[in-house]
DNA sequence: TCTTCTTACGCTCGGCGTAAGTATC
DNA sequence: GATACTTACGCCGAGCGTAAGAAGA
């Protein structure tokens, strides 16, 4: 269970070839061959079934385990790493769509200062990496609960924001004219599928046990909410979003008061900040 | 980052000393000293301090990497190890101990198994590392919401039981003839602290955004729920429970109706179930 | 027959132990 | 000076490449 010899297996599943692998990691193929006989060995069952090369049941699992573990493995020396060298002058924001509100672009500093703009699911994956120092990231959760967010590593969330969440109606809909939506007043509307832009509504799912999930209108796969408010208005589904961007543009949101959940934006980083990234973290975290 | 340098690295740090971690590794002390060096050269930077032995910051930081990063080796080796062997005649369930309930142990083949109780961050340890073949975990979550479980492995969780919590007061207590409590009624009260044998308060003090947190009386360590309601009985402070075990002697326990918590038992096992293991996990699903 | 994985074999280097060295209490 | 970690050095084996072998398309 060496890692040099799962990240070999990984490299193997994923291009379904010994050869093509053993280029992408510049061994022989003879080593490739090598490395995945020794993994067979050392767990005592085959991993992958060849011509075609693909991945057993066992090799699909340990490919589920491989993944993080090779990813923890790059936070490790990642978070080692910034702790050695000087406190770096540049600094990269990794932020999801949402998380991204204007008074977080104030605290940014003017120049040597990157935002980078993720689907939700990849910030804390990033901040992990070391390939950004701060993360934000946005989701749904009762109000003042932590969010869910998968630890692929020791990392610090904080909050930084709540607001509440807005159903996005296009104009003229019948529940327009209502202060509070309920969930359960929308069960068989379609709603917009966009999970990069949007919220994440199956989180919204377990809320609702009447529901047997949502119904699925138009996908969207862009990351910008003005697309998505538009599709919304337009009459391609409900979205939700929270309160502020959902009426941005004069479009006719009504708030969500059923379940009970907020919209709320979290800072995530490593152990130790210092330089820039610990001054951007303090205004983010006192800014609204 | 060798594995094997970070299994001598924790013991090293754990035992603050080289020669005693070479005697409990089976090494000379001669070569735990060059698997800290080449660890130390890998990452670029000192992580023990040497007389008296002690991780340095960086140190400390790799420790909390190290951890988790080796449980998961061992979750991976020990979930191919299942798939591999025979289904297993032998049967181990962890539980901790407010997830044992009256069905699961009717549920519980006579023979050739073993219910083992433990705290309950330990149950998902134990599922990952293969010490036990399922698991039974409980905590509070919103009504129908999955719990927030330490993701130590792929695991499966699936629900097997919610029920109301309620808070176990002393017999003559003022709030004895209410049919319900709000825990805002109750900032003000102590509370019994049983991490193992009680529900997790911390869980809650998200959701009381009044409370700063509660205020602890006396602290039980054991994992007898009988001694927790006798404690509380005796008035030596609150404590939190599923309904059905606070009431079961006769003790006076009010539902908690505000935030809105159940009680939620769930399932934990690893991707694939077979002979007993299957059998005894399809008979707790369906078994409430 | 060509492609692709496997096996044989030799070489090199990594990693362990023995033993000598060094620093701290 | 005793204890505990470091360094030197030699030996063995792990792991890589070259090259030959086997098996499927």
């Amino acid at each position: 269970m060496d890692p040099h010899l799962l990240r070999t297996y990984v490299t193997v599943a994923r291009l379904a070839s010994f050869s093509a692998a053993a280029r992408e990691l510049g061994f022989t193929q003879s080593a490739v061959s090598q490395h995945i006989a020794a993994l067979e060995h050392d767990l005592g069952m085959p991993l992958l079934s060849r011509r075609p090369v693909a991945p057993t049941r066992a090799g699909e699992r340990l490919l589920e385990h491989a993944g993080s573990l090779l990813l923890r493995l790059e936070a490790a020396r990642a978070d080692l790493a910034r702790m050695a060298g000087e406190p770096a002058e540049e600094l990269t924001l990794a932020a999801s769509p949402l998380a991204v509100r204007p008074d977080a672009l104030a605290a940014l500093p003017v120049s040597r200062a990157t935002l980078r703009v993720l689907p939700r699911e990849e910030i804390p994956v990033a901040v992990a990496k070391g390939s950004a120092d701060l993360g934000l990231v946005d989701g749904l959760a009762a109000p003042s609960d932590p969010l869910r967010l998968p630890d692929v590593a020791p990392l610090t969330a904080t909050g930084v924001a709540e607001e509440p969440v807005a159903v996005v109606l296009p104009d003229g809909h019948p529940l327009t004219r209502r202060p509070g939506l309920r969930l359960a007043d929308l069960v068989d509307a379609r709603w917009l599928d966009a999970p990069e832009a949007g919220l994440p509504l199956d989180q919204l799912r377990a809320a609702t046990a009447t529901a047997r999930g949502f119904r699925p209108a138009l996908r969207y796969e862009g990351t910008d909410i003005r697309t998505l408010i538009g599709l919304a208005a337009a009459g391609h589904g409900l979205t939700l979003l929270p309160l502020a961007p959902a009426r941005a543009y004069g479009t006719v949101a009504v708030p969500l008061t059923e379940p009970r959940l907020v919209h709320r934006t979290e800072l995530l980083h490593t152990g130790v900040l210092r330089g820039p990234a610990e001054e951007l973290a303090r205004r983010l975290q006192s800014g609204p």
